[in-house]
RNA sequence: GCCGGAGUGGCGGAAUCGGCAGACGCACAGGUUUCAAAAACCUGCGCCGCAAGGCGUGCGGGUUCAAGUCCCGCCUCCGGCACCA
């Protein structure tokens, strides 16, 4: 008798279903127009944040939210949506040209490669993507279209150069933008940045800031992240107020305020050290200390000015700027004039009104350098020192309180006294406005965005630098491709490694006379700013992406990914969506409806007594402690990130070649929250296996001799009423924490169900083995297919229509009620469910009679088919 | 400093609308099976206590018949912003 055991084996199932899956292009998403379209569906567009392919290959990091998002697409489909479920690489960028350099490959090899390896990582994990639509930004076929939508930015006037000072990175060897630069350190790699005027071609991303934050508020994102982006564009509602320069005649100087209102206690002006008056307005005696100050001001470096220039420093001008509020010949109103490093050159106007009263940094400033603080608010909270301090200008307010009495211009023009907060702003800036001394003024912290990098690996700009000027590259001779080069180190500034590419450089105008290819490159998020409109029409020779085919799949339903994008990629997708719809070519405003950070798969490691880290390498356990492998030191479990000098990291190949692809997309989906961050740790992967295994078992026999399934199954038979119910709950609790993107206790649910129908195994149908393979195919859905397979289930398992639930089948005839006694449980009890109160009442007394005697019941609190709660006296 | 988010057994976590805290999994303990198991299965498992019972969701208060959940004041950790006028 020959015993072959029929063990749950995915390395012999996973590989199978996969290669099925792809032979008959079981994923395949058909647009409107094509064969196998059914208008009658609903679509979803279900999108992961596509990948850099590194070096490295996938990290456990990856494939938690691209099973998050082929769950949500594999349940979608079941429930008869026509489904967008598309996978790419995000392929320009620093580290393959960083890497070029090191070993002197060309980046186009390196990526070639990594795409290979991703790519096959991903397929072994069972995602259902339409790989038809794979697609790379560093392909000639795509980058074409991003020089093309470049093309129409400059066209609508949103892409110009500028020499403004951008963010220069000497270790990269290239500019960055604003979201790329950390407290003046670079976002990639940590190394110091500075400011330097270059010419850069940057998009005018500040037309859009008001739309771009109106426009958050239908969006189904988080808040914190919302709140992100709303920060990052910075909205500030206030004016602009002109100054006259004292002895400077027809010389104004302008400020920009959010406190129009507090104009009465301005007691000193400050301009940025760069600021362009500051060379008219200094006086002689004090032109040795301004230049001395403006010299060291420009010589620190971004990190001194925000990190270590905590202190106020300035110095004063000479010069005096005249108060609009009071009369020429008032003293008030004739203040000083500093410069100062706390006032930014590109915010506002470069200037500032120091209002000390009501501002704390001016207020700092005005102690540090003795100059006025006049009071301009009477509050009376109570605290007699405190508002008497606050009226004195001895303690500075930014709180809303009454104004000062003497607020008021010496004619009663404008008179604050009674006014509330946004009253004062408003009746200050139509008195300005009235006088043409200022207007109304909205401001925002929003840059435009630095879009040219000085190095090689990035789309080339169709651009031509003419005798005449700028020249667009035709859009018939799209795409401009990068020359071929064999050595790609920084140029170092202005220059990228392009210009040594002689022959590309030199080029021929529309006119035929000789002019030089733009030697800059787009930054890396040319690229990924509209992705998600190519997977809608991968293959359009034409077009960048139909209208039809973005009408029909745009918004993204649903957009997976990480935290770190909040503010740029997030963005700029934002801003070209928006741009493309106002050139007619996309009919949406906004590209992703839904958006989903997950959180972060940490790792343990272990710490000794002196807090230090120890790699894992010499980390043992030993009985139940972990001590140090050399000196037996016990150790202390901390979670941290994964990293290679801990040596803690996982490798998913690694953990697929041990348990198979399904237990890594469930255990994954098992560890939390999908929002959260949490640690991988490898004594719970087993746990999820034995889950599979044991659902394995429903219908796998032992042994081969029993039959491909157990015998009780190979026939339709009446379900177990029991069993129906367990399933019919695990359905509906399955389906309610797909849509909620509650993983982790879908999963729980179907292990209990799991450990339920182990116990009665026997009594299982076909049917509900069937169902239950369906519920578990978006989880895992090699095992589920091949159960339905051996079971005999209609067609693929990944075409089938999601179980249904029968509500009825919810209830329990009797329910299980807590009985407390004056907020304890004291007993449980019995009854029918939705039973009358005075039979539960009746029940719960006889369950709790002991603890009532003797006492009185003063309150009955009756919570239906849930507890009853005596209180008593 | 400001703005978010979080803090629950030995560990990861559950409790979706103020209604039985600790689902599910791991670890651990005991058992069955076994020549032996690291495999499989069964049972137990918040803490204190022999028990009755008491205590328990970061800490201190409060609201409520009832608080992990709501309110006030703190502590710690994580993320973002950080002289933005």
């Amino acid at each position: 008798m020959s015993e072959q055991k029929q063990t749950y084996d995915p390395a012999t199932i996973e590989p199978k279903w996969q290669q099925f899956w792809r032979d008959r292009d079981v994923f395949r998403a058909p647009n409107p127009g094509e064969p196998g379209f059914d208008p009658g569906k609903p679509k979803f567009y279900a999108l992961d944040m596509f990948p850099y392919p590194s070096a490295a290959g996938l990290h456990v990091g990856h494939p938690e939210g691209y099973t998050a998002t082929d769950i949500v697409s594999r349940w979608k489909r079941a429930k008869g949506f026509n489904v967008l479920h598309p996978m790419g690489w995000d392929a320009f960028g620093l580290p393959a040209e960083q890497y070029a350099i090191q070993t002197n490959t060309h980046p186009a090899q390196t990526t070639a490669a990594n795409i290979a390896t991703f790519r096959r990582q991903l397929q072994r994990l069972g995602f259902s993507y339409d790989w038809n639509r794979e697609i790379g930004t560093a392909d000639p076929k795509y980058f074409r279209w991003t020089q093309w939508i470049w093309k129409r930015l400059y066209e609508r006037g949103l892409a110009y150069e500028s020499n403004a000072p951008v963010w220069w990175c000497e270790a990269l060897g290239t500019v960055l933008a604003n979201d790329e630069v950390i407290n003046g350190k670079s976002e990639r790699g940590d190394h110091p940045c500075e400011r330097r005027p270059l010419r850069q071609w940057v998009l005018k991303i500040t037309d859009y800031a008001e739309r771009l934050l109106q426009d958050l508020d239908g969006l189904d994102w988080s808040e914190s992240l919302k709140t992100m982006q709303r920060e990052w564009i910075g909205k500030s509602e206030g004016a602009e107020v002109d100054f006259d320069v004292v002895g400077h005649a027809g010389t104004k100087l302008r400020v920009f305020t959010t406190r129009p209102d507090t104009l009465f206690g301005a007691s000193f002006m400050v301009l940025a050290p760069e600021h362009a008056l500051v060379a008219t307005i200094t006086a002689a005696a004090q032109r040795d200390a301004v230049d001395a100050y403006r010299k060291a001001a420009a010589s620190k470096s971004e990190l001194e000015r925000t990190d270590l220039a905590k202190d106020k420093s300035g110095v004063f001008t000479g010069a005096f700027a005249q108060n609009p509020l009071f009369a020429a010949d008032d003293p008030q109103g004739r203040i000083p004039i500093w410069i100062a490093d706390y006032v930014i050159v590109t915010y506002g106007t470069g200037a500032i009104m120091a209002v000390p009263a009501g501002d704390e940094r001016d207020f700092e400033f005005a102690h540090t350098f003795g100059l006025p603080v006049p009071g301009i608010f009477a509050p009376q909270t109570g605290d007699a020192a405190a508002d008497a301090a606050i009226a004195a200008g001895e303690r500075c307010c930014t709180d809303e309180v009454p104004y000062a009495a003497h607020c008021r211009t010496a004619d009663g023009s404008l008179v604050l006294a009674g006014r509330s907060l946004a009253d004062g702003k408003r009746a200050t800036i139509a008195w300005l406005v009235a006088r043409g001394r200022g207007e109304a003024k909205v401001t925002y912290r929003l840059r435009d965005w630095l879009f040219s990098r000085q190095r090689y690996w990035g789309e080339p700009f169709p651009v031509l630098h003419t005798q005449d000027g700028i020249e667009l590259v035709p859009d018939d001779q799209l795409p401009v491709e990068l020359p071929h080069m064999d050595d790609f180190q920084p140029g170092g500034v202005p220059e990228s490694p392009l210009i040594r590419a002689r022959d590309w450089v030199a080029t021929r105008d529309g006119k035929g006379r000789p002019a030089q290819r733009e030697i800059n490159t787009m930054p890396g998020a040319a690229g990924s700013s509209w992705y998600f409109l190519r997977f809608c029409d991968p293959h359009n020779e034409r077009e960048f992406c139909s209208k039809a085919a973005s009408d029909y799949w745009l918004p993204v339903d649903l957009y997976v990914g990480g935290t770190e994008h909040a503010v740029g990629h997030l963005l700029y997708s934002r801003f070209w969506t928006k741009v493309l719809h106002d050139d007619g070519r996309v009919g949406v405003v906004e590209p992703f409806h839904k958006l989903y950070n997950q959180g972060m798969i940490q790792a343990f490691a272990y710490e000794d007594a002196r807090g230090a880290t120890v790699p894992m390498a010499n980390v043992e356990e030993r009985d139940d402690e972990v001590v140090h492998r050399q000196t037996g030191e016990k150790l202390k479990r901390i979670v941290t990130k994964m990293s290679k000098r801990y040596g803690n990291v996982i490798n998913p190949d690694e953990v697929v070649g041990e348990y198979g692809a399904d237990t890594l997309r469930l255990y994954e989906m098992y560890m939390g929250p999908l929002a959260d961050s949490k640690p991988w740790n490898p004594k719970d992967v087993p746990g999820v296996y034995r889950f599979l295994q044991r659902s394995w078992r429903l219908a796998v026999p032992e042994f081969a001799e029993f039959g491909s399934i157990h015998a009780h199954l190979r026939q339709d038979r009446a379900d177990d009423p029991d069993l129906e119910k367990a399933l019919h709950r695990t359905i509906h609790k399955v389906s309610g924490d797909i849509e909620r993107l509650a993983f982790n206790t879908a999963i729980a649910a179907m292990m209990i169900f799991v450990n339920e129908a182990t116990k009665a195994m026997d009594k299982l149908s076909r049917s509900q083995v069937l169902r239950f393979a369906q519920l578990l195919q978006p989880f895992a859905p090699h095992l589920a297919e091949e159960l339905w397979q051996r079971l005999g289930g209609e067609g693929l398992l990944a075409y089938a229509a999601w179980p249904a639930v029968d509500e009825s089948m919810l209830v329990d005839a009797e329910i299980e009620i807590a009985v407390q006694v004056l907020g304890k449980v004291r007993g449980r009890v019995m009854v029918p469910t939705d039973a009358p109160k005075d039979v539960v009442l009746a029940a719960a007394r006889a369950a709790v009679a002991s603890q009532l005697e003797g006492k009185t019941v003063v309150k009955e609190i009756v919570v239906p088919n849930k507890l009853v709660n005596f209180v008593v006296k």
